[in-house]
DNA sequence: GGCCGTGTTGTTAA
DNA sequence: TTTAACAACACGGC
């Protein structure tokens, strides 16, 4: 499910569950999810290493231990809780990290198997976050900066909301939400913004984020385990998966359209 | 049973 | 350099 509120949100909850504590073994079912490396290389590399901090950048979860950091990302069905128990609880579990003491597993949950695992030793640069782009919930981002960036760029404003590079960690499903917020239709080419368009879209990233993020930390608050899938958290959405519904602010039909293969919710009438 | 859709992003090709 | 298409995968819904 993750886009960046609830990759933070899982960040916020395993954080104080896995600081301070060593990692004795790992178990990869899935060494795809793991390559180029291969599960032995991870086993040897964590073996006994101590978690420092856990944090996240876009939609990375960034675990730092003192031999290295683990860079692990989500995609469309990866969840990453701590446990009780060793055996992995379902066949979901693809990743399963042995530490010490009680709440002994950190487990990589993900039917897609899509999720990726890397680790860089201590010193190797973190090639995944090089390009990363602004940290939509610290970042304060000035007009004039991103109309540069959007400055001869012919793709669609939503489809430059996906790409990481510009902000990191929006995803298919606030992109929709971002854009109905700011008045913008999706299919207009990124240059074409004007400057208080430009301006609406800088206020509407964080403010949707974040209220996506205080929800997060409720409606998602057991989403740190397996059980936690919460029922009611589409409710929320204005025009995410609402294609016929009246539009929150002038009652005319949501519209779904297509772009690069993805579904795009807006209102015709609202955005421009 | 088969096709379509699903929260992501790397790779490939044009 | 920019962009578009596709692959990686499993599963629910129709």
């Amino acid at each position: 499910m993750p886009e960046l509120p609830e990759v933070e949100t899982v960040v916020r909850v395993i954080r104080p569950r896995l600081v301070g504590r060593r990692i004795l073994r790992t178990r990869f079912r899935i060494p795809r999810q793991l390559a180029p490396q291969t599960p032995r290389d991870l086993a040897r590399a964590l073996r006994g290493s101590l978690i420092r901090d856990v944090t996240r950048r876009g939609k990375f979860i960034v675990i730092e231990t003192d031999t290295g950091t683990l860079l692990v990302h989500l995609r469309m069905t990866g969840r990453l809780y701590v446990r009780n128990g060793r055996e992995p609880g379902s066949t979901y579990e693809r990743a399963l990290f042995y530490l010490e003491g009680q709440n002994g597993t950190l487990v990589l949950h993900d039917p897609r198997t899509l999720g990726t695992v890397r680790f860089f030793p201590t010193g190797a640069p973190l090639t995944p976050l090089a390009d990363m782009g602004w940290e939509p919930l610290r970042k304060r981002v000035r007009v004039e900066a991103l109309r540069e960036l959007l400055a001869r760029r012919n793709v669609a404003i939503k489809l430059l909301l996906l790409d990481q590079r510009l902000w990191a960690g929006i995803g298919n499903i606030y992109a929709s939400e971002i854009l109905w917020d700011a008045g913008i239709d999706p299919r207009r080419a990124a240059a074409s913004l004007k400057q208080p368009e430009l301006a609406r879209l800088i206020a509407s990233v964080p403010k949707i984020l974040k209220r996506a993020l205080r929800r997060g930390g409720t409606t998602l608050r057991n989403f740190a385990s397996p059980d936690g899938i919460p029922g009611a958290y589409q409710e929320e959405f204005r025009v995410y998966g609402c294609e016929g519904e009246p539009c929150p602010s002038c009652q005319r039909p949501i519209v779904r359209i297509v772009q690069a293969q993805r579904s795009t919710y807006y209102c015709k009438y609202c955005q421009k």
